[in-house]
RNA sequence: GUUCUUGUAGCUUAAUGGAUAGAGCGCUGGCCUCCGACGCCAGUAGUGGCGGUUCGAAUCCGCCCAGGAGCACCA
């Protein structure tokens, strides 16, 4: 379906036409003062120049035109007026409203348009590192990253999501040197006993007497033997590497699931590995790489930049590879693989100068076609409440299974408060889950990735505002009153979703003169505009700001119009369906973040 | 030193260069014989500073102030 921002649109830029101006002056956008008007066009003032003339002459030129423009035999305006100092303010008719409504109600989609060529799209995310456990740090990461995943196969693309794991490095190393001082090689072990070998075996090698000597330089020697011996593909330690991978990988798969987080591929840096001498010598041959200071660099300054950035390191004096090297081998890989159209990295911003570089290598070098899209989300850090980096009481790192019980805790303690007895046990458990991860994920998409956010779980968990739990409410609160109504109807109701999936189509979809019912149906209508322009800002917040909208009106209007007592069928009908796409379109939204809604709560 | 980034009510935050800067929390009032008061309605208060560009600036540019981060052998 057309968008309703294109209809109106498309509707105006003929206006600007037909009057004898530039089409493009003609784009709508939502108002920014909805006590006048719903949409709003400014090309009048932004034309006046060009054309010298007064930008109220234009604009009422143009009006003329819109006042009976039809959009499928269908009056698109109730009103469209100039209005000072030239400002082109619009409102829908009902009939448009109706109809594009009735239109939405009856696609399973709503109207959502798919991509026509669908784009292959990498999402790296996640960002795990092996033998470690994830952490609050990695929550941002994981939540933005498959928010944006899911947004893009909502709009009909291929999304691969690759969590890419940090499973090459020294820490390895680390782990295989301590195993065997242990007298563990060879033998089983299980997550615990990792996470506690790591930190462990990190802190042994870097210890340091009061002179600033190693005390256990010889046991930070074998962790770089190790580590080489490991790379260059010891079967003794490729083995031992193996079972590392397979105990950390499943329990960072349980981790992710209790997040709903879930990758298509579990790759990680090791599968890198392979194409590194290549790429190297390509580098080397194409003149790109040189050598200073004893390392390969590759220099990524470019004519347009104010000033010389930090070349790009791809080799180490002793021969080593880095953190671009691996990149750069990752996207030869997918190259090869999946063919993608664009690459989409969510990272913490502090890389961003390394994504950068890496871009720009990975561009000049000719890895990826010039079309290529490389794009890097760089998310702000999550601080506590005292405005610096989210830590624990202690001081320490908090562990994000920790996060988790302790958000389910709090929202089961406030579902026990308002709920008491009328709840069992074990549903009132279950649904703390869900509300406890709609909380943290609201929470965080609801804020601009790219700034710095405060963490309050008080204020997350929190039932009323600007929440994941209210937005919960309002959903379930609209399978209450389906339900009360299937009931007295004597319809069969297992569940909002089926209700809904079956009744849907049932009724048709009027104009409400009511002013929150007739603002709630023009948000409604809103519905693609706003996903694709999410989409194309790769912006999640801009979802959350959506769905909340919607939750005020829907609150307001069930306040002020009775929906089951409403005599006049037609009407109560109407109220029903409106309630039914309203339930849709917020499922559908939550779904994109990631999070789901209880039966009730 | 240099580069990037952020600065919006007491707090947390929103705003493709547009009109009177929009919310939430908090605070102050009001609304349940009525579909879930975890709700609704009303009030309170804000763009770090100085210039510039523009018909119009929180937004773009310059300088200043204040925070955060990155900058060659970690990832």
């Amino acid at each position: 379906m057309n968008t309703i921002q294109n209809i109106i649109s498309d509707a105006v830029k003929t206006g600007f036409a037909l009057a004898g101006y530039d089409r493009e002056l003609g784009r709508v956008s939502i108002s920014n003062r909805p006590d006048l008007c719903e949409y709003q066009s400014n090309g009048a003032m932004a034309g006046a120049k060009k054309y010298h003339q007064k930008p109220m002459d234009i604009a009422n030129a143009v009006v003329s035109h819109l006042v009976d423009m039809k959009y499928e035999d269908v009056q698109i305006f109730s009103r469209a007026e100039a209005v000072m100092p030239g400002f082109i303010n619009l409102n829908l008719s009902g009939e448009l409203l109706g109809m594009y409504l009735n239109d939405m109600n009856h696609d399973p989609e709503m109207g959502l348009e798919q991509n026509k060529t669908p784009k292959t799209i990498i999402v790296d995310y996640g960002g795990a590192n092996v033998a470690k456990p994830l952490h609050v740090g990695h929550l941002r990461s994981a939540v933005i990253g498959e928010a944006i995943k899911r947004m893009a196969a909502k709009m009909g693309n291929k999304v691969i999501g690759d969590v890419h794991l940090g499973d090459w490095g020294l820490q390895m190393g680390l782990i295989i040197a301590e195993l065997e001082d242990r007298g563990k090689l060879g033998q089983d072990f299980t997550i615990s006993e990792l996470e506690e070998i790591y930190p462990y075996a990190s802190q042994k090698a870097k210890e340091k007497d009061d002179n600033g000597n190693l005390v256990n330089a010889a046991f930070a020697e074998r962790a770089h033997e190790a580590t080489r011996k490991l790379q260059q593909g010891d079967p003794v330690y490729h083995k031992v590497w193996e079972q590392i991978m397979r105990v950390s990988v499943a329990d960072l798969k349980k981790n992710y699931d209790n997040l709903d987080v879930h990758f298509d591929l579990w790759k990680g840096e090791s599968d890198a590995e392979p194409y590194i001498p290549g790429l190297i010598r390509e580098l080397e041959d194409k003149g790109l790489a040189y050598e200073s200071q004893g390392a390969l660099v590759v220099d990524i300054t470019e004519p347009s930049d104010p000033k010389e950035l930090p070349p790009c390191m791809i080799r180490k004096s002793d021969g080593a590879s880095l953190y671009a090297t691996s990149d750069l081998g990752t996207i030869i890989e997918r190259e090869k693989l999946y063919h993608p159209d664009a690459y989409i990295y969510v990272a913490d911003s502090r890389q961003s100068l390394h994504y950068t570089q890496f871009f720009r290598v990975a561009r000049k070098a000719g890895f990826v076609k010039p079309e290529t899209g490389l794009t890097f989300i760089g998310f702000g850090t999550m601080n506590g409440k005292d405005g610096k980096p989210f830590k624990t009481r202690e001081g320490g790192v908090l562990r994000l299974e920790t996060l988790i019980r302790e958000t389910n805790d709090k929202v089961l303690e406030r579902i026990r408060e308002s709920r008491g007895e009328d709840m069992s046990g074990a549903e009132a458990e279950a649904n703390a889950k869900i509300i406890g991860l709609a909380a943290l994920k609201y929470g965080d998409l609801s804020n601009q990735a790219t700034k710095d956010y405060v963490f309050d779980l008080d204020k997350f968990t929190s039932f009323e505002g600007n929440t994941g739990p209210y937005i919960l409410y309002t959903i379930v609160r609209i399978g209450s009153i389906l339900r009360k109504y299937a009931e007295a109807a004597g319809l069969s109701y297992a569940d909002t979703e089926s209700f809904v999936r079956e009744h849907a189509g049932d009724f048709r979809i009027l104009p409400i003169e009511d002013k929150s019912g007739r603002d709630l149906e023009t948000l409604l209508a809103r519905y693609q505009d706003e996903l694709c322009n999410a989409w194309t800002e790769l912006a999640p917040h801009k979802i959350c700001t959506y769905i909340y909208e919607i939750s005020n009106s829907f609150n307001s209007f069930y306040h002020n119009v009775k929906i089951l007592a409403e005599e006049d069928t037609a009407k109560k009908q109407s109220y029903l369906a409106v309630l039914m796409l309203t339930w849709r379109i917020l499922t559908s939204c939550i779904h994109v973040l990631g999070f789901n809604a209880p039966e009730r709560m």
